[in-house]
RNA sequence: GGGCGAGUAGCUCAGCUGGUUAGAGCGCCUGCCUUACACGCAGGAUGUCGGGGGUUCGAAUCCCUCCUCGCCCACCA
């Protein structure tokens, strides 16, 4: 048998060392790994319960947010696998076309070269090569928080299998005639040489000018019509002013030709109901290559679309422009183009006012230029047939999004939603499978790789240009899992995925495209809750980034203070769709909370386990009733009370029967309260008070001390399970240091089932009696200034069964440093406190009546400039001035100091006295 | 322009469908290195719950209104 003290527990817990000790064995284990055989979906017995990985870009670092977003899933994924489920997290990369691109690129630009010179195959295979040198880096740092993924199925948007997915999704809803290729202004960024989707384009507001410009009719230069544009720029390629039908002012001109400044081509006055006439002049400049509201007006009127710039945004005579850009400006870029039409403009007399104008602004969400409006070629899906489905996921309550408020702008959305330009003019991505044949223009649209013209035989060409990346991403639950092998074993047993965790930030971009793919490819949705967390902020409320210098390196913190402690931090600090602020200029302060707790735990362990020894314990269910102190039935009590507080904040893993019912939209996943709850258990309950009275029967022998170890362990065990998911590596640590014990149902506390709720026992709130005779006799000890070694004699009066105050006196009497007497007269005065139960509690003061008056009167007098140096030392605190406080301060610490350490002196005097 | 969210202790935030004395962490104050833990223990202070109305026996919680921040969406040149 080994003595409690040979017993060795390291006094400092080592994160380190201890995470990476137990993330490989659980990967030894293969703990991490989900069992397609197991699914009931397949005729297995768990419940199969899925969650896909948000996937990083490939070339991404871990940031906070990364962080964040995957201890939520990790935290949920854990939690599942407890309970019993075939849990699968899968994990995996997105080759993140256009960001991916500009990283090869600008290392590019470096050797002063661009990927034209290296051409197309080069290009590919220098960012394929960098890809596989440097990508995915980042799923390795997510192991180190701790990540459950089953990297067994790793995935990466741009693998063969995931090719193929997107080469099938793509044919389909071509073969559905759900794609099409169109031509119109799209949104077309100048640096990175590609279309972008709407939601690709952010706006952004920004304060420009509306120019005001005279176009003079053609058979009258002593008249003209005045346009107003923030875009002066694009005159070149007007071709007609809108003027409204019914607008008085301009009804004798709609039809004359008007005299273009600078080009000097004569275009129309036409009439259009789009024109307000109530805005700016009433008279609208039409450029339908270079505005989509001008381009529909164009084709109403079936107007000419010159293009007066080039891809890179510089003025140019492209399709249809003819000579209309004079050759001063050809080459110039369209903010300098600007100013110079401008001046322009001004020198012919034609320029009018110019107003200052906030407007939107549309840039790039890459690379954040100014996106300019262009007419060209791309594939688009069509998007309403496909939002159908999507929406009623919502409506009948298959999809839930958590907090609920973004269901609204989920259904905004989709209600509005346009066609969706998938077609990218880049080279890093999934090339379009559609081949034109060189002689007679055919299309081909095809799953596999088309060599000649299926019709006449002849050469063909595939198009040039690649899909947007979230055009694979959004295949992303089910192409993972096997698509479009329908029989896939993975795809039966695992799809519909469960839980789909992220931000709100991609709510559009990825999050309401994959639930129509899902309806789309697979009729489901492909997952029945949407958990959309915060962003994680500076103390200035400033979304963290790496550009701005404001982020914290997850790393770091796991680093300096553990996994667990980022991980008990950030669930512990969130609510529900909240965002989660910290300071990166304290880490300490900021993950106090996790590092604080994470000590704690590993100090409670510490002392249970020395204290508890390594003998095996008893099962605390076999137990009689009689064997049971107050204080053990009491934790006990606590602990049912805390599994069931960790269930509800957890909520149902899923609805009943495919629907969620209304009064389950919004319950669940509130990890936040689940962390407290069993925070408060293992440390306010478990560590403060079960602990501290059970500590004289741990030392002596005997069979209550068997009692008291099976509680313990029993007690701690669950609590270890409760915590896991949070602070999963100190857990698994302390677990496997337990005794042995009949209900250890697992090698790996990773894998051990969740608590459940024990027996109730008779008399299980008594206990609390006697933390009020103790809460009583500390204020007591605290109103008279009693020092903390004296040992002070109480007496408690009781109109209840004395028994109980009786049989706890010991306990009372550890926990308040009181010699505890039941019932009895009390001698001279004393300070009494009424317990809740009606129990007086007395404490015959002697000499001490003096000094609590005293004390009393002192607390009186400072209570009020106490009062206001706490608020003032808190802000100072705050803002970092704390020792730079003003004189005034200063000089009321020092009265405040030399009035306590007068009246200290006096209290001290009297207080040996009483002790002597 | 439309929509949404937030405003609760010095700071960061919980307080769900209205119900005892409004909570936590950090910070602050007092006292303790009490052989698990000073990243701790014990005790303590601090809130006209953004302002103003209203509903109710009762409101931080529901309704109206105003103020201040933040976010999302949007083709008025």
């Amino acid at each position: 048998m080994t003595t409690p003290e040979t017993l060795s527990i390291p006094p400092q817990y080592d994160p380190a060392a201890t995470e990476r000790e137990w993330y490989s064995r659980w990967l030894a284990a293969g703990a991490f790994t989900a069992h397609t055989d197991q699914s009931s979906r397949v005729g297995g017995d768990r419940v199969p319960f899925t969650i896909v990985m948000p996937p990083p870009n490939v070339t991404a670092v871990l940031h906070m947010g990364h962080g964040l977003n995957n201890t939520v899933q990790d935290v949920i994924i854990r939690w599942r696998r407890m309970r019993g489920d075939d849990a699968l997290w899968l994990p995996g990369t997105d080759h993140a076309g256009i960001a991916t691109q500009n990283v090869v690129e600008k290392q590019l630009a470096r050797e002063f070269k661009t990927r034209f010179d290296l051409g197309r195959e080069a290009f590919i295979a220098r960012t394929a090569e960098f890809v596989s040198d440097t990508g995915g880096a980042i799923l390795d740092q997510l192991r180190s928080i701790g990540a459950s993924c089953d990297w067994t199925r790793t995935a990466y948007t741009l693998s063969p299998e995931l090719s193929l997915a997107v080469r099938e999704a793509f044919v389909q809803l071509y073969e559905r005639g759900l794609i099409y290729r169109g031509h119109r202004v799209i949104h077309w960024c100048p640096r990175c040489l590609t279309s972008l989707s709407d939601e690709e384009a952010e706006h952004e507001d920004e304060t420009g000018a509306l120019y005001h410009i005279s176009y003079p009719l053609a058979d009258d230069p002593s008249r003209s019509i005045t346009v107003a544009t923030t875009r002066p720029e694009t005159m070149l390629g007007d071709v007609a002013v809108a003027v409204h039908p019914g607008d008085e002012r301009y009804s004798d001109v709609i039809g004359r030709a008007l005299l273009l400044p600078i080009a000097n081509i004569e275009i129309p006055v036409i009439a259009d109901e789009y024109v307000d006439p109530t805005f700016g002049t009433g008279a609208v400049k039409i450029t339908p290559a270079h505005d989509p509201n001008d381009f529909e007006i164009g084709k109403r009127h079936g107007l000419s679309m010159p293009v007066v710039m080039s891809p890179q945004a510089t003025m140019d005579n492209g399709v249809d422009a003819g000579e209309r850009v004079p050759a001063q400006l050809v080459g110039v870029d369209r903010f300098e183009a600007r100013a110079q039409i401008v001046e322009m403009l001004r020198a012919a007399g034609r320029l009018g006012k110019i107003e200052t104008h906030r407007h939107a602004v549309r840039h790039c969400y890459r690379c954040d230029t100014v996106v300019e409006p262009r007419l060209s070629d791309q594939w688009f899906v069509r998007m309403a047939p496909l939002a159908e489905p999507a929406l009623e996921a919502v409506r009948s309550g298959r999809l839930r999004i958590i907090p609920e408020r973004w269901e609204a702008v989920y259904v905004n959305w989709l209600t509005n939603i346009r066609d969706w330009n998938i077609s990218r003019q880049l080279w890093w991505g999934h090339r379009i499978p559609v081949w034109y044949c060189e002689d007679n223009g055919c299309v081909t649209v095809s799953r596999t790789d088309v060599t000649e013209c299926a019709t006449c035989g002849g050469a063909v060409r595939q198009d040039e240009d690649v899909l947007d990346t979230w055009f694979s991403s959004w295949l992303w639950p089910f192409s993972t899992l096997g698509w479009p092998n329908t029989d896939a074993e993975d795809l039966r047993a695992f799809y519909p995925t469960d839980d789909l965790v992220t931000a709100p930030e991609i709510l559009f971009f990825w999050v309401a495209r994959m639930v129509m793919a899902g309806y789309a490819f697979m009729g489901d949705a492909p997952f029945h809750t949407v958990y959309l967390h915060g962003t994680v902020r500076d103390t200035d409320h400033v979304k963290m980034s790496k550009s701005l210098g404001n982020g914290i390196d997850p790393l770091d913190v796991v680093r300096l203070f553990g996994a667990d402690a980022l991980r008990y931090t950030v669930i512990a600090g969130m609510g529900v769709g909240a965002d989660l602020v910290l300071d990166p200029n304290d880490l300490d302060k900021s993950f106090a909370p996790g590092r604080n707790f994470a000590t704690k735990l590993w100090n409670i362990g510490r002392f249970l386990l020395t204290k508890v020894g390594d003998e095996p314990v008893l099962d605390v269910t076999d137990l009689p009733f009689w064997m049971l102190t107050r204080a053990d039935r009491w934790i006990l009590a606590r602990l049912n009370l805390t599994i069931a507080e960790c269930d509800a904040a957890f909520g149902p893993a899923r609805p009943d029967d495919g629907d969620w019912r209304p009064a389950q939209l919004r319950t669940g996943l509130r990890l936040n309260e689940y962390a407290e709850s069993a925070r408060r258990f293992v440390w306010n309950e478990l560590a403060d008070w079960y602990l501290e009275s059970v500590k004289p029967r741990l030392v002596a022998n005997g069979t209550d001390r068997d009692t008291a170890r099976a509680v313990l362990v029993h007690v701690f065990d669950a609590a270890l399970r409760l915590l896991h998911p949070v602070v999963p590596f100190i857990t698994e640590d302390l677990w496997q240091r337990l005794p042995e014990r009949p209900t250890k149902d697992s090698a790996l506390l990773c894998t051990a089932t969740w608590p459940k709720i024990g027996k109730h026992h008779q008399g299980a709130t008594e206990f609390e009696r006697v933390r009020e005779a103790v809460d009583g006799l500390r204020a007591l000890r605290a109103q008279y200034s009693i020092p903390p070694g004296k040992i002070v004699k109480a007496v408690i009066r009781t109109t209840n069964d004395p028994a109980l105050y009786i049989a706890e006196c010991e306990v009372i009497a550890q926990l308040s440093r009181a010699q505890l007497k039941i019932g009895g007269a009390v001698d001279g005065p004393a300070a009494h406190t009424l317990l809740p139960d009606g129990s007086d509690l007395a404490l015959p003061l002697g000499d001490l009546v003096n000094v609590g008056e005293e004390r009393a009167k002192v607390d009186a007098d400072l209570a009020r400039l106490v009062k206001q140096l706490t608020a003032l030392r808190g802000r100072l605190a705050n803002e970092g001035f704390v020792n730079r406080a003003p004189a005034s301060v200063v000089d009321a610490e020092r009265v405040k100091e030399r009035e306590w350490s007068a009246r200290a002196d006096a209290l001290r005097t009297k207080m040996e006295s009483f002790d002597g």
